[in-house]
DNA sequence: TATCAAAGGATAAAATTTATCTTTAAAATA
DNA sequence: TATTTTAAAGATAAATTTTATCCTTTGATA
């Protein structure tokens, strides 16, 4: 269990036990749903209001603490901000992993094709994972 | 003007004036979010139902006629169904614009580092536009 | 330890999406 | 073409999701 309260000081954010047990939900299960992390935060602050949960989202989002995966015909998750990464999505399960790909020929043939200056590139990949197949 | 009622029915979706209207606005603007062909609508149908944008919307949707673009940090758009594609959006601005670039390599060399069966690949590249630049 | 801005909890309000019910109309059929 | 049937439209209520407000509590700084 890492403590976090460095690491949230760095994005301008006060180490709170609510925060430290987000970061730590996240640092756990990776990719979270709101609903998800709510029900989980109530287990360990039996009074924890779901504004709290929104507000810390929204606001480590601002200060790009964490980020937000949009998924095809699923809620968003998110998760802590790490080193660029592409995602896999379980279509049966919904399970979501990382993966890591090199993206950059593609965002070059992207700048080439287009009159776009482009700065990010954010792939989902869908299939069915090991558990499910 | 195209007319859509050959291609309505083919998915199974009766051929009303406000799904040919809905047809109509996709096939000239390319990606609308709810809110902006809602908008768009009221004009030629003065007294259509958000309900009907948002049933349509989700019939549609389940019948493959049109499809959802989840973009970051923005509201989900709207588009008819064509050939695999990818997105590039504008930061500034917000214009979605098609960008075909064969992403294989890129499934494959996810197959081989992961366990998934991956057979959907969903990139959306950001930056900025060339009249926004 | 005292101070203060920020965060939490409770809850209202707003925004978004879905459900229900009645009327209307598209499409199939006679 | 007229009739029949079934699905869609419109109106609106309800549910869901997200944000705002207000007061209390607390983390960070000195
Ligand atoms: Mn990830
Ligand atoms: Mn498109
Ligand atoms: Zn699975
Ligand atoms: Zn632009």
């Amino acid at each position: 269990m890492i403590n976090y309260t460095d690491e949230l000081r760095k994005h301008n954010l006060k180490a709170t036990p609510q925060r430290l047990a987000i970061s730590d939900a996240l640092y756990i299960n990776g990719h979270m749903s709101i609903e998800v992390l709510y029900e989980l935060m109530l287990k360990k602050f039996n009074s924890i209001s779901l504004a709290t949960i929104y507000k810390n989202i929204n606001l480590m989002m601002e200060n790009s603490f964490i980020q937000e995966v949009k998924i095809p015909n699923a809620k968003s998750v998110y998760e802590l901000t790490k080193t660029a990464h592409s995602h896999l999505v379980c279509d049966s399960c919904g399970e979501v992993e990382d993966v890591t790909i090199d993206l950059d020929a593609i965002i070059d043939e992207a700048k080439q094709i287009s009159s776009f200056k482009i700065d990010k590139a954010n792939l989902v990949l869908s299939g069915v994972c090991k558990n499910c197949q």
